[in-house]
DNA sequence: TGACACTTAAAGATAGCATCTTTAAGCTTT
DNA sequence: AAAGCTTAAAGATGCTATCTTTAAGTGTCA
């Protein structure tokens, strides 16, 4: 792996990657990609990673927080703590996800259509590859959005976890974090304008979509994921369009004068 | 947006969350994805930080080494500087995901059928919404590598970049920075068993997609696509395959007595 | 225009106290 | 003697305070 040759000439700005605690980050960083340290080896408590690389302790403390950051180390007070590289956190990826898709204004629709993309390949490995249980997971949660037809919010909640068990049929987690972090951008947990008419349609899709699976037809079950997230879609992009986001005019350069943070 | 409230439960541990710093940031992400906060926005230096939530210097010191490793932040020393909102880093959102990828010690396999889904959207949309401009491009970057057959490395960076430009021409970010992302981790930067032959084909493939585009044919683009990105995936699995992972068993759990950390 | 000093703010160092967690010793009970 | 509970000690981060050094703008004066 190379990764990392990769990543070094994309480093913050100039000043940032020259402090100390940016070299140790990147050395752990390094390290990892090159398989000297795997999940769960222990890297240090603050005062032996300051040692060992001859700096006090706010630089090893720096470095902590970094990586902590970066989901890279998990860390642990009192006898026997200290950092160690952890194990892989979806969530925490999920979070990034959101955050950098906030920070560049990116529209609804775009998003939407990458889901499609994760979406229907997730059908059609499920068609492939789901298990009994799966199927029975699958049946379940369709029979459970069913019984929620009076509740728009919990309908919207089950079905959205209906969603992301065809993507763990898929076997792919690749796939399982993409959706997670999508969906938490681009579901609205509560208050669709649903009415039960179009959460009957969704019912049916979802149990022929089901049908597919159970069938092993990929092809059929792609076809289906694909117009019912391209209705998905369509029905974002029109309930967005009514709450327009501020535009980049808003959004001012860093001048001197910017506006002040009056929170936080 | 109800973003943050999908992320409160799914904190840290316990410990963690309950410092003020990890308030801080919390605070901070919060009045982002509340619109409270918008980027370039000022944030303050760390001693106007600290004095606004009464704590000190340290603590705002490790809330913005957070929020600068979650790419939330930027941060300048001197005359003018501080803290500020960032625009996106699309870069470091790759980063995040290479890190949790490798992290979970997930299967080149894996990762090849996402990046797949993502590549053959891109063709879609790249045949539905491509500019003269990104025609061209493509042409040029065809044409580039076809002067690179000598030299093994060189293809394909260059095909790398090909690949690249059609999901710019998707004109679709996440699914550009989605992409930027899986290549870091899967695609070897030098040294593949890459014969003559199979360089030819690769630019008839590519020259063939790129007609595709051009007759604005988003079906035939997407079927091409998707052939060659499943011819890229076994060559890289069967690759793969001889320098076999090192499995969980060398990952021990963080018991009294794990490895200890030899280098960083 | 260019060199130089001044100001601002982060980077880094040092010392110390506070607080929380885990470990382990010691005691009790069965 | 073994199991379980209590408690004390040790270990590590959390947080504070103060200081020096380095980097980045800004303005001044030649």
């Amino acid at each position: 792996m190379t990764v990392h040759l990769l990543f070094d000439n994309a480093q913050p700005k100039r000043s940032r990657a020259s402090t100390r605690s940016a070299r140790l980050v990147s050395d752990v960083r390094n390290a990892l990609f090159e398989r000297q340290l795997r999940p769960g080896d222990f890297l240090g408590t603050e005062n032996e990673l300051a040692a060992r690389h001859g700096a006090s302790r706010i630089v090893a403390r720096d470095a902590l927080r970094t990586l902590e950051a970066l989901g890279i180390v998990d860390i642990r007070p009192g006898a026997g703590g200290g950092a160690r590289i952890t194990h892989g956190n979806p969530q925490l990826f999920a979070e990034a996800l959101a955050v950098q898709l906030e920070l560049s204004e990116i529209s609804t629709a775009e998003i939407m259509d990458a889901q499609r993309a994760i979406e229907c390949l997730a059908a059609e490995l499920a068609a492939e590859r789901a298990t009994r249980e799966e199927h029975a997971a699958l049946h379940a949660l369709i029979d459970e959005a069913h019984g929620l037809m009076h509740d728009a919010d919990a309908f919207t909640r089950s079905s959205l976890r209906f969603h992301l068990e065809i993507a763990r049929a898929s076997h792919n987690r690749v796939l399982i974090y993409q959706l997670v972090s999508l969906q938490h951008v681009s579901w609205p947990s509560r208050n669709r304008t649903l009415t039960r008419a179009v959460m009957r349609r969704i019912v049916d899709v979802h149990r022929e979509l089901v049908e597919r699976i159970e069938a092993r037809d990929s092809a059929g079950a792609r076809d289906i994921m694909d117009g019912h997230v391209r209705m998905i879609r369509n029905r974002r992009v029109s309930e967005s369009a009514g709450t327009a986001k501020p535009g980049k005019a808003m959004a001012k350069r860093s001048a001197p004068g910017a506006k002040k943070a009056s929170c936080c």
